[in-house]
DNA sequence: CAGTGGTCTAGACCACGCG
DNA sequence: GCGTGGTCTAGACCACTGT
């Protein structure tokens, strides 16, 4: 439990004071890396490794070619879990911008048991990726079977997702909804699209929704950036006749 | 969104291969750091960062002094969301010790903000760290009211924690539980208890209870090693009569 | 082009675990 | 003491961003 003071650690301390302190402000660039290391009298690795843990914190920002970035805000986006649909982002819909797709394939292993259908069932995949300003701060993987597409005014799943403009379970038939949270490092592909370091780790959500048949009607990979997002789930008891619904 | 291959990268890949082909088995040792360099003719630092990306990934355990092991099993404790009092470890109770500890302190900024109570108001602490095996895998910090206390059967509030062994809400009087859930790095006092390396993400959890008339009851911070363990919640919708209650 | 971060080397020295 | 991982150095060279 003691601590073994080591100088990246130091280092990482003095600039995170510097930081919060207000010396150096969101959006200003921190004196370059080999600056900064002559500042401190040390290698540029071991002030890279200093920078790596305030990145991990989510306080700056590194960008290739540029320098490193004073952070705006910290952890002001949430996603909501349950039914989310009562409007987590309608605040901040205004900067929203999201990209959508949609592709028709099959389950494969993982997919096909979280959706409990056979392997290489038809499914239509919804990839959509969305912004808050410039940065990308979600990517969401969203699998329906082609077979319950319809059950609803669902006919072109794509605009239904553009008007909701959120994480919404897409099928209001859904009378469950089991979402598993990790905390883990985000696949190459992940931390490109968020552009994130591969070192941030990203809060995954895996997102299933059954109907009350216990059928699946939905499962979503959801991907944030652990560093600017949170989830929150809010649990009610039901208290005989008093009965809370989120 | 194209992959640049990098030395470390390319060595994490094929050591990652070994593992998850059962060539290197779980519990094994890899073979010395200066030794995998040299197999791989790169410097230890480039190795190292390779090690680096397998354990934030879950799969390697370095231990300093002794060398770097093929993890178990992976993912495989879950902590329940809600009313997770219904029994989330029952099963895996047999291996599993709990340390406790109960303080009395004082409310201060965050907390006191998190407790809706007045700076300074008394609280009680409860701090536990639960292990599974040998290692840790949760750790625990719990803080009622003083004057909450005894509202319940719960007079020594540390004997109905080890009756219980999990992360239960400790008064059954809330009616609504609020949590929320983060990825990041762990703090250095998180590391060395839950013993996992400073890079590797955790999972952090605040969960806030409150009562029908809307005090908070219970304000719990709970932090899990991002690559052992998930949380699971499950929100249940109410339809007509048919009220569900996880 | 100049300036920035990204990767990597070939060492040195320290701290931990174990016999 | 010996072998392990942990930290650090003083460079080199590459890749990206701007002018």
């Amino acid at each position: 439990m003691q601590n073994v003071p080591s100088r990246h650690h130091d280092i990482a301390d003095d600039i995170r004071r510097q930081i919060t302190t207000g010396r150096i402000k969101p959006g200003e660039r921190l004196p370059s890396e080999s600056g900064l290391a002559g500042q401190y009298k040390v290698s540029t690795a071991t002030l890279r490794s200093a920078l790596a843990m305030l990145q991990g914190e989510g306080l700056v920002e590194k960008i290739h070619g540029k320098g490193n970035f004073v952070r705006h805000r910290l952890r002001k986006i949430m996603y909501v879990g349950g039914w989310g649909t009562l409007d987590p982002w309608t605040a901040a819909e205004a900067a929203l911008r999201v990209t959508d797709r949609a592709t028709a394939i099959e389950a494969h292993g993982h997919l096909a048991g979280l959706l409990r259908v056979p392997n290489g069932s038809p499914l239509t995949e919804f990839v959509s990726v969305s912004y808050e300003g410039d940065s990308p701060h979600s990517l969401a993987r969203i699998y329906v079977p082609r077979d319950l597409e319809r059950t609803k005014a669902l006919g072109d799943g794509l605009s239904y997702m553009r008007t909701e403009k959120s994480f919404a379970v897409l099928s209001p038939l859904s009378a469950e909804v089991r979402e598993t949270v990790s905390a883990r490092p985000p696949t190459p592909d992940e931390a490109s699209t968020l552009r994130i370091n591969p070192t941030t780790a990203v809060l995954a959500i895996t997102r299933v929704a059954a109907d009350t048949a216990g059928r699946v009607v939905e499962a979503a990979l959801l991907v944030f950036p652990g560093d600017r997002v949170d989830a929150v789930f809010t649990t009610h008891h039901v208290i005989n006749e008093r009965q809370t619904q989120g």
